[in-house]
DNA sequence: AGGCTATACTTGAGTGCTCAAGGAGGTGGC
DNA sequence: GCCACCTCCTTGAGCACTCAAGTATAGCCT
């Protein structure tokens, strides 16, 4: 598997930082973020299966109704949510709008302000989401599980993890 | 504007679940997969920025290039770079084809076997992969710096993310 | 030989996002 | 009152993947 004749070396570039002790198999930054992607990748696939299976909703659909959960009075104006996501706002009308459709949120005006359009929990939304919470709670617990890291390893990655989330959040 | 109107539920971990013995505050499983996916998004769109800007190639060009070029020979079958990228054989067809047209993979076939294609570096294509590299590490680095973990936790990281990677690899 | 099943790959349709352009509404200078 | 500019949101086009179906080849069993 490990190649004789390939790898292309890098070009004697500067950027083997001059590091006075020994690290053969070092902690590899690329390495390690390629393994984060493909870890992401893993873990959608079995979030979507779970809840598409039971509920007939994407992680996606799942994060946006939790956001909206978590707002006051399970509304918020759709610019923000995108933010709070880490999308565009074409991201969430696109994503809201099978949501809308199937009665889990609406779309409410608001008052002093015609541009902006709050997206809204429903009773019926709220209700879809506490049941899917117990699923998606299950899951994330199930992939975690054969680690079999201690609870603390659980929080190390957490905690490793918060700052390369993004700009805010 | 935040109006707190009275609204009990919908905090990130109370309600719902018929639990009947709750742990205490502990990590929290649910939450930790999110910021996986959300600190993953964050990545995708630094590695693509930089790659595409400098090389005109995206993270997932980049991996591909990346796998065949640690495969003897560089080249593998097709179906084996899906199954080590994690992406169905037709990710692959599509993947390949604009990498193909530029000139940096071409397609050979199997002298024994009809059905197979190998899909194999050019001299063109690991040059451009050994810059392309040189920028990859770059980024990486340049994406856990601001962490300000010890090196130490950058492989910690990496050791934890391993059994996350998906069924084999 | 013929037929069955399995494997390697491509292709059509669909999904979920992106960016860029555009409409509609709000705001401040004059 | 008007005009330039800003913000919020939607829409068209495109991209990168998916699954399902289709094609071609291989290999085994009788």
């Amino acid at each position: 598997m490990t190649d004789p004749q390939t790898d292309p070396q890098t070009s004697p570039q500067t950027d083997a930082q001059a590091d006075p002790q020994t690290d053969p198999p070092g902690p590899d930054p690329l390495d390690t973020a390629l393994r984060l992607v493909r870890a992401q990748a893993t873990l959608v696939k079995r979030f979507d299966a779970g809840l598409s299976g039971l509920h007939g909703v994407s992680l996606s659909d799942f994060t946006m109704l939790l956001r909206l959960s978590e707002a006051p009075g399970g509304r918020m104006r759709r610019v923000d949510l995108a933010e709070a996501l880490g999308l565009t706002a074409s991201g969430v009308t696109r994503g809201l709008a099978p949501l809308e459709r199937i009665g889990l949120v609406t779309r409410e005006a608001a008052p002093r302000d015609a541009r902006v359009a709050y997206a809204a929990l429903t009773p019926t939304g709220r209700e879809r989401l506490s049941e899917m919470l117990t699923t998606a709670r299950q899951i994330a617990t199930d992939v975690f599980t054969p680690t079999q890291w201690p609870p603390n390893d659980l929080t190390t990655l957490a905690t490793l993890l918060t700052p390369l989330t993004g700009p805010r959040r």
